[in-house]
RNA sequence: GGUCCUUUAGCUCAGCUGGUUUAGAGCGCCUGCUUGACAGGCAGGAGGUCAGCAGUUCAAAUCUGCUAAGGGCCACCA
C-alpha cells in the first residue's frame, strides 16, 4: 500500500479519539492501582476555546496521559462553570438585544432563559478540549450549578453559618453599576488612568452662612475672593460626588490651614454647609491640604465619617445615575455629571484651577469598561482568618509544592493581609443564598434563619420566640445569588460528592487529587480558596503540585485580545497543523510560570515533527528482511541506540517528574529527530544496488521496530494522535488495544562509555564531513583515513558508513600530505594528494595554537596557584591537570604539523 | 509606597549543589545539496567580554551588595 509522503492528521484524529470513546480508555473508577487525578480549572460554561485553555489543557492531558501510562489509575475530571457574572451579563445582553430588559422579568422567567442560554451555548468549549486530544472522563462531566455541586455548595453556606464564620454586615463594597452587583476585593483590577485634578472653592461660612473673615497668622494659606470673601480649596478627582460632601477635612497638624479649625464651609454648587474637621489622616502634602469628605462614596470617607459621626449622604443610584439624594443633576449618568459640573463650577467662579493627574481607578475583572464604585451597603461575608490560617501551613510546610515556587511568596502575603470575602452578589444566575428573612416591625433590626430549604427554614423560624405560628408565605427568601468562586473553590472535593457524602468510596480513593494545573491571575480567586476548603472540609490538601502556566502572549509580547485581532483561532490551528503540531508546538515554548510568547512557527516546527516521525515509519515499513547476517554498522548502531534511548528515557522522567515540561518535551523530540533518524536509521539504512533496495537482517529490523515502539510510548503524552496511528501501523494489534495503556520508558541503566564512544565516532563524521565540503569533495567519494592516537575501533563501522571512509588505518606517522584534525588528542588525517592549501593551512593551524595556548595559560595560571592546589577538591585539580596535558598534547600536534608544513 | 521576579547568540529560553577542555538548545540566518523516508527535508557553518559596577572565594553566568532597564503581585493617598 502507498504510504503518503505527507502525514495528514484529518485521517487520524477524529478517527482515534472516536475509538479511545468507544472503548472508554479514560473512563476510571477506583480499584487497587494508585490515583492520579487532575481537576480541570472549570471554563465558563459560555466560554470558547481561547489559547490559554489550549495551553493548559495540552499540559494537563500531558500529565493524564503519562500517568497512565506508568500505571496509574489516571482520571482527568472536566467541567464548566457557571460564572455568574459572566454570564448573567451574556444573557442580560441577549434578551437586551430581543427587547426584553432584565428587570420586567420575574427570577423564574430570567432563569428560563439562562438555562436555555447555557444548554445551548454551553459545553461548545468541552467539545473543543476533544479536538485538542483532551483525555477527560466525560463520563464524569460537572457543573458548578448541577444538582449535586449546588446542594454542596448549600450545605457548606449552611454549615459555615453554623460555625460561625459566615456573617451579614454593613461595609464599603465595591459596586459595579453595569452588572449591578457588588464584587470582592479580589475581582477589583487597578488601572492607572490619564486624569484630572479639580480645584474647587468651599467658601468659608458662619452658622447663618456669612462669610466669615479669619485672621491669618504666620505660614496660613487664605484664599480670598475679589469680593473679599475667603475660601478653602480641595484637590479632588471626583468632583461629582460633592453632592455628598458632608464634611471638610484638615490635618490638625498643617499649618497652612489652621486658620480653618472650627469654622464651617459652603459646598460649591449644593450651598450646604458643612464643618471642618480634624483628623491626622489626611495627607499635608496632598493637594492644598484639604479632603472633602464624603461617606457614602470613598472608603476612606467612610471610615473618618465613622470616627466624626458624619453624615451620610447615598447620591448615586445602583445603575451609576445620581439619586434624588442630590439636590443636583438627577438621573444623569455620573461620567456625564462630572464633564458638566466641571463645567458649571468654572462657570460659577468656583473652580480654581484644573491640573492633569495620573491615578489609579477599579475596575470589575469582568468588564473593563465601566468602573467600579463604591458603595456602602450590606452584604453576606466569610470570616477570614481561620482559612488564612489552615490555607498557610500546607503550603509553607511543602505538603502542596508550587511551579514555579516564587508564587509562594505572593501566596503568602496575601493569605496573611486577608481581607474577609464579600461572598453575595445580586445576581439570579448563581447558588442562591438559603437564607430567609422573618417579618420584623418597622425600625427593628432585620432577623433571619439560614437553612438547606424553605421548610426547614420555616422549622427554624418556628423555634423562634415570637415566630412560632409564621406562614411559609412569610418568610421571604434573600434574593441574592453567592460568588461563583463560592462554588469553585469546593470542586476537587465536590465533584466527588465529598461534601454531602464524606465517606464514599469515590472521595476516599481519589482525594486529595494529584496535580493542579492553572493560570497564576486565579492563585487567590480559587487556589488558594480550594485549598482553604479541602482543609476545612477534607483536613486534608486538595492537589500536591501546582503548575502555574504563563499567560499566552503573540510573539511581540501582547497579551492576546480581540481588539488586536492577534488571537489566533484555535480550532483553525488545529485544522490548519493537526492537534499534534499544535500541542507539541505550544509545549515547546513553555516554562512554568513564564510567559508564553507565542508564534505560529512554532506550530509549524511540530507539524514538521509529525511529518518526520511519518517518513521514518514510511522508511522503516520500506525495507525488506532477510535472514543475511548483522552488519558491525547495524550491531553497533542497536547497542548504541538502546543505550541513548535508556539515556532519554531516564532524562525525560526526571524532567517530568520536577514539570520540567518543555525539557522533557524537547529531549525526546531530539532523540527522535537527531539521534533515532540522523543517526541510527542513516546507520542501518539498507543501501541500493544497481538501482535494488537490499535487504535487512532480522536483528536489526526487530530492533528498529522494537525502538520505534518505545519512541511512540515515549511521545504519546505529547502528541496522542499519530503516535496511536503508528503504534497500531508498526505490528499487528489485537482488537481494543492503544497505545496508551503500554508503559512509557523510564529506564535508567544505560552503558555510558558506549554512548561517549559514539559521540566520538560522530564528532570525526561531522570533521569529515566539514572537510568534504569545506574541499568540494563529492559526499560519495571514498576517503580514506588515518588515525594517529586512541580511538575507539568498535566504532570504525560507523565512520566508515556515515563519512563515506573506506578505511581506517591505525598509524604511526601520518603518509604524505592531507588534511587533519583533532578530536579529543588524537589526530585524524584524510590523505588527500595535491590538494593541500599551505599557506591556509598553516594560517589555520596558527590560529589554533593561539586558542590553544591561551587555554594554556589560564589552566597553567589556576594550577600555579598555591591557594587553588590547596583547597580545591582532587578531583577538580585532576581535572585541571587532564587539561593541561591535553591541551599541550594539542599544541605539540599542531607544531609538529607546523613545522611538516614549513619544511 | 511595599514586595517578588527577570536581564545569557538576531528571537525564545536552558544552564539544577559555584569547578567538567575558556558557555548550550530550539527557531531564525548563511553556504552547499534535484533520483529511493522526508525541501514540512539533508549536510555543513557563522553568531555570546553571560545588563553594568563592586565584593566574597583558590575558583563566579552561578553567591552578596549597589546601579540600570523591564515585568508581576499587593496597598485606602484624595
Amino acid at each position: 500500500m502507498e504510504i503518503s509522503a505527507k502525514y495528514d492528521p484529518s485521517q487520524t484524529e477524529d478517527k482515534w479519539y472516536q475509538y479511545w470513546l468507544e472503548h472508554k480508555f479514560f473512563h476510571s473508577e477506583p480499584d487497587g492501582r494508585e490515583p492520579y487525578v487532575v481537576v480541570i480549572p472549570p471554563p465558563n460554561v459560555t466560554g470558547v476555546l481561547h489559547m490559554g485553555h489550549m495551553m493548559n489543557n495540552t499540559l494537563q492531558d500531558v500529565l493524564v496521559r503519562r500517568a497512565r501510562m506508568l500505571g496509574k489509575n489516571a482520571l482527568w475530571v472536566p467541567g464548566t462553570d457557571h460564572a455568574s457574572i459572566a454570564t448573567e451579563a451574556k444573557v442580560v445582553k441577549k434578551l437586551a438585544d430581543q427587547g426584553i430588559r432584565k428587570r420586567d422579568l420575574t427570577r423564574e422567567q430570567f432563569l428560563e432563559h439562562a438555562w436555555d442560554w447555557t444548554n445551548e451555548h454551553g459545553g461548545i468549549i468541552l467539545k473543543q478540549l476533544r479536538r485538542l486530544g483532551a483525555s477527560c472522563d466525560w463520563d464524569r462531566t460537572a457543573f458548578t450549578m448541577d444538582a449535586p455541586r449546588s446542594e454542596s455548595v448549600l450545605r457548606v453556606f449552611c454549615d459555615l453559618y453554623e460555625k460561625g464564620y459566615i456573617y451579614r454586615g454593613l461595609r464599603m463594597v465595591n459596586w459595579d453599576p453595569k452588572a449591578q452587583t457588588v464584587l470582592s476585593t479580589e475581582e477589583v483590577v487597578y488601572r492607572e488612568e490619564q486624569s484630572k485634578l479639580y480645584y474647587l472653592r468651599y467658601y468659608v461660612a458662619d452658622a447663618d452662612e456669612n462669610p466669615v473673615r479669619p485672621t491669618g497668622a504666620e505660614g496660613e494659606v487664605l484664599h480670598v475672593d475679589e469680593q473679599g470673601r475667603y475660601y478653602a480649596v480641595v484637590a479632588t478627582t471626583r468632583p461629582e460626588t460633592i453632592m455628598g460632601d458632608t464634611a471638610m477635612c484638615i490635618n490638625p497638624k498643617d499649618p497652612k490651614n489652621q486658620w480653618l479649625r472650627g469654622h464651617r464651609v459652603v459646598v460649591p454648587l449644593v450651598g450646604r454647609v458643612i464643618p471642618v474637621i480634624e483628623d491626622r489622616y489626611v495627607d499635608i502634602e496632598f493637594g492644598t491640604g484639604c479632603l472633602k469628605v464624603t461617606p457614602a462614596h470613598d472608603v476612606n470617607d467612610y471610615n473618618l465619617g465613622k470616627t466624626h459621626k458624619l453624615d451620610s449622604i447615598d447620591i448615586f443610584n445602583p445603575d451609576g445615575t445620581i439619586s434624588d439624594q442630590s439636590p443636583l443633576y438627577v438621573g444623569l449618568d455620573r461620567m456625564v455629571v462630572r464633564k458638566q459640573i466641571s463645567k458649571d463650577l468654572t462657570a460659577a467662579g468656583l473652580m480654581e484651577k484644573v491640573e492633569d493627574y495620573v491615578n489609579k481607578v477599579g475596575y470589575s475583572e469582568r468588564n473593563a469598561d465601566t468602573a467600579v464604585e463604591p458603595r456602602l451597603c450590606k452584604q453576606w461575608f466569610l470570616s477570614m482568618k481561620h482559612f488564612a490560617e489552615i490555607a498557610l501551613k500546607p503550603v509553607l510546610e511543602g505538603d502542596i509544592k508550587f511551579y514555579p515556587e516564587k508564587f509562594v511568596g505572593s501566596y503568602r502575603q496575601w493569605l496573611e493581609n486577608i481581607q474577609d470575602w464579600c461572598i453575595s452578589r445580586q445576581l439570579w444566575w448563581g447558588h442562591r443564598i438559603p437564607a430567609y428573612y422573618l417579618p420584623t416591625e418597622e425600625g427593628e433590626e432585620e432577623r433571619f434563619v439560614v437553612a438547606m430549604t424553605a421548610e426547614e427554614a420555616l422549622e427554624k423560624a418556628h423555634r423562634l420566640a415570637g415566630y412560632e405560628n409564621l406562614k411559609a408565605e412569610e418568610l421571604r427568601h434573600d434574593e441574592d445569588a453567592l460568588d461563583t468562586w463560592f462554588s469553585s473553590w469546593l470542586w476537587p472535593i465536590s465533584l466527588f460528592d465529598g461534601i454531602r457524602n464524606p465517606d464514599n468510596a469515590e472521595i476516599k480513593y481519589y482525594y486529595p487529587t494529584s496535580d493542579l494545573v492553572t493560570a497564576p491571575d486565579i492563585i487567590f480567586f480559587w487556589v488558594a480558596r480550594m485549598i482553604m476548603a479541602g482543609e476545612e472540609y477534607m483536613h486534608d490538601v486538595p492537589y500536591h503540585n501546582v503548575y502555574f502556566t504563563g499567560i499566552v502572549r503573540d510573539k511581540l509580547g501582547r497579551k492576546m485580545s480581540k481588539q488586536l485581532g492577534n488571537s489566533p483561532d484555535p480550532i483553525g490551528l488545529i485544522e490548519k497543523y493537526g492537534a499534534d503540531g499544535v500541542r507539541l508546538g505550544m509545549l515547546l515554548c513553555t516554562s512554568a510560570g513564564n510567559d508564553i510568547l507565542f508564534d505560529e512557527t512554532q506550530v509549524e516546527q511540530g507539524r514538521n515533527f509529525c511529518n518526520k516521525i511519518w517518513n521514518a515509519f514510511r522508511l522503516v515499513k520500506g525495507w525488506t528482511v532477510s535472514d543475511v547476517p548483522q552488519s558491525d554498522a547495524c550491531r553497533v548502531a542497536v547497542d548504541w541506540f538502546s543505550a541513548k534511548l535508556a539515556q532519554t528515557a531516564a532524562e525525560t522522567h526526571r524532567d517530568y517528574e520536577n514539570f520540567r515540561i518543555n525539557d522533557a518535551v524537547m529531549n525526546s523530540y531530539k532523540c527522535f529527530w537527531d539521534d533515532f533518524c540522523s543517526w541510527y536509521l542513516e546507520l542501518v539504512k539498507p543501501s541500493f544496488v544497481d538501482g535494488v533496495q537490499q535487504p535487512l537482517d532480522r536483528a536489526t529490523y526487530t530492533a528498529t521496530i522494537g525502538f520505534f515502539d518505545a519512541l511512540l510510548r515515549l511521545l504519546h503524552p505529547v502528541m496522542p494522535f499519530i503516535t496511536e496511528e503508528l503504534w497500531h501501523a508498526l505490528e499487528d494489534r489485537a482488537a481494543g488495544e492503544t497505545i496508551m495503556y503500554q508503559p512509557i520508558p523510564t529506564d535508567g541503566a544505560f552503558d555510558a562509555q558506549l554512548v561517549a564512544d559514539f559521540a566520538t565516532a560522530c564528532d570525526v563524521v561531522v570533521n569529515v564531513r566539514a572537510l568534504r565540503q569545506a574541499r568540494n569533495i563529492a559526499p560519495k567519494e571514498p576517503l580514506k583515513l588515518e588515525v594517529k592516537g586512541s580511538f575507539p575501533r568498535a566504532m570504525a563501522p560507523v565512520v566508515q558508513k556515515m563519512a563515506f571512509v573506506s578505511e581506517i588505518l591505525s598509524v604511526e606517522a601520518f603518509s604524505g600530505a592531507g588534511e587533519v584534525f583533532m578530536v579529543g588528542t588524537t589526530e585524524f588525517n584524510v590523505p588527500l594528494d595535491g590538494m593541500i592549501d599551505v599557506a591556509g593551512e598553516i594560517a589555520r593551524i596558527e590560529a589554533e595554537i593561539q586558542r590553544f595556548e591561551g587555554f594554556l595559560r589560564g589552566v597553567k595560571a589556576k594550577l600555579s596557584n598555591e591557594k587553588f592546589v590547596a583547597n580545591a577538591p582532587e578531583k577538580v585539580v585532576e581535572t585541571e591537570r587532564k587539561k593541561l596535558a591535553d591541551a599541550t598534547t594539542k599544541i605539540e600536534n599542531l607544531q609538529a604539523r607546523l613545522a611538516a608544513f614549513k619544511k
